[in-house]
RNA sequence: GUCCCCAUCGUCUAGUGGCCUAGGACGCCGGCCUCUCACGCCGGUAACACGGGUUCGACUCCCGUUGGGGACGCCA
């Protein structure tokens, strides 16, 4: 049997960090085995689902790279299937019509918190054989109350549940819309899905699910429970850890790439590798080999990859986002993929993120360093430096060409003529030309600039050495 | 509270009864390289939650305790 696989967001929001995981380890199992990665929108609580949060879903799941093999399909275009569903349920006496108020349901709960059981259904219709009428009903599901229900789930061991501690759970509300696990069911048989690849958070739903495959004499598919992301205070990750959209991450400057690959090492590891190229992940990933515990999200981490991977990247991976980078720093328009390409390797090294990258090299595209940081001009540009910096802006001011060998000897002749040290001189030169006191090295800082703005920015620094 | 799951350095992990005086990585701290900053390289710091078993021998198996997490909706 040929594995197929779903991820299964709900349209309400953002696609998290959490989801993008899930996305993630389905993509990447599947592809390890051929099978189908099939996208699915539960989209059945129609009061929160939005068009624009499936739409950024999507561009989430494009943007990590994890394409669908299959749909994306959409559980409100179900509604008719999952309601016949229900009929057979009824017919076959699977399910039954409850007509216990809300006030009653909440008073239930509370008498059971108090008494220190668990909260839930007490079955109240569940004999009453009530038929549809006018009142307001809801239909349940007639849960075996004997016995136990388990599965070998395939990341966790062998999980099981005592039938007594489940209870009736709703398949449709009373204004005939189905639920959650209704539609899960019924979608996951019709899909022809084998494998459930989610997070441990859903362990209580799966025996519910199991229940209603049995009820309609379905064959039940393998469950993968992986554990959950966590903050670092080490609860379930959630919008105040800054669980925000990947795209966000994508603003922050971090690669896909990068992404995939820190997600991936969280409960699971290959030896003692640490990077990989999403290929190597799609040929050695196993959901079977994850580990059990949930991992806390350690952005330094996150940084040391992504950095990783912004050095091993091509020129066509990275020149956009630099350009995007540069954009929002507000170099407008931003440079052409033509002017950014000889400066890229000079950057990969020193950037753990596009955004760094775009920092740092955002000197090369404005008109004016001016005013230095403070602690740099402080320490470079004292009054010593005066004579030789004019002395070298004249120098380089006479250079026939802008090569490196040609801008080396002269800076050589200013060093030996003024008596100074490469460091010495060095150093104000790069606050003059960068504002900062850190740089590629000072000659590839001077070809990269060009003639015309290192001699300007040479003797403008001269200029604010008089004035300081 | 009830049920379910989990438990090795601060963090991510290796470890499947002797190879462990517990390995790697991030971080942190030193050093090297060096015109600065990175990169790279070298070194250091730091862990088997606790208590019982089982065994000739437990990080590894079993039980309990503690701790953490998750689920308890006419949300998904």
């Amino acid at each position: 049997m040929t594995l197929r696989t779903r991820f299964a967001p709900s349209p309400t929001g953002f696609l998290h960090i959490g989801g993008a995981r899930t996305a993630l380890f389905c993509h990447l199992h599947t592809r390890r085995h051929q099978g189908t990665f099939i996208l699915r929108i539960e989209d059945t609580d129609t009061e929160r689902s939005t068009q624009e949060a499936v739409q950024v879903i999507l561009e989430g799941l494009t943007w990590m790279g994890l394409p669908p093999d299959e749909g994306p399909h959409f559980q409100s275009h179900h509604t008719r299937r999952y309601l016949d569903v229900v009929q057979e349920m009824l017919a076959a006496g699977h399910a039954y019509v409850c007509t216990c108020s809300r006030e009653r349901l909440d008073a239930v709960r509370e008498r059971q918190r108090e008494t220190g059981d668990k909260p839930r259904y007490d079955g109240h219709c569940r004999n009453a054989n009530l038929s549809p009428g006018a009142e307001p009903h809801v239909i349940r599901f007639r849960t075996p109350q004997e016995g136990e229900i388990s599965w070998d789930d395939k990341i966790q061991e062998t999980i099981r549940f005592a039938n007594s501690e489940l209870d009736d759970l709703i398949l449709v509300r009373s204004d005939g819309s189905p639920t959650y696990n209704l539609a899960v069911a019924v979608d996951d048989h019709d899909m022809g899905i084998t494998l459930v690849i989610r997070g441990e958070d859903h362990i209580s739903n799966t025996p519910r699910q199991m229940h209603l495959f049995r009820a309609m004499g379905w064959e039940v598919p393998e469950y993968a429970h992986m554990p959950l992301l966590h903050g670092s205070d080490g609860a379930k990750l959630s919008k105040r850890h800054g669980a925000v959209s990947v795209l966000q991450y994508r603003e922050e400057g971090f690669l896909p790439s990068a992404i995939n690959n820190y997600l991936a090492r969280l409960g699971w590891s290959h030896g003692e590798q640490e990077i990989f190229t999403m290929a190597e992940l799609e040929q050695l990933f196993d959901v079977s080999q994850l580990g059990r515990s949930a991992a806390i999200f350690d952005r330094a981490k996150l940084l040391w990859i992504n950095g990783h991977h912004i050095r091993a990247a091509t020129p066509e991976q990275l020149l956009p986002e630099l350009a995007m980078q540069l954009a929002r720093l507000g170099i407008d328009p931003p440079p052409s993929t033509e002017e950014l390409a000889p400066i890229l390797p000079e950057f990969q090294a020193r950037a753990a993120t596009m955004v760094e990258m775009a920092q740092k090299c955002r000197f090369l595209f404005i008109d004016s360093v001016l005013p230095y940081e403070e602690k740099a001009a402080r320490k470079h540009l004292t009054p010593g430096v005066q004579a030789p910096l004019s002395a070298l802006a004249t120098a380089l001011d006479a250079l026939p060409e802008w090569l490196t060998p040609a801008i080396e000897g002269a800076f050589q002749a200013n060093l030996a003529a003024h008596n100074l040290t490469m460091g010495q001189l060095a150093q104000p030169v790069r606050v003059a030309l960068t504002g900062s006191g850190a740089s590629p090295g000072i000659f590839e800082t001077m070809v990269m600039l060009g003639k015309q703005k290192t001699v300007q920015r040479i003797q403008a620094g001269v200029v604010w050495l008089r004035g300081a």
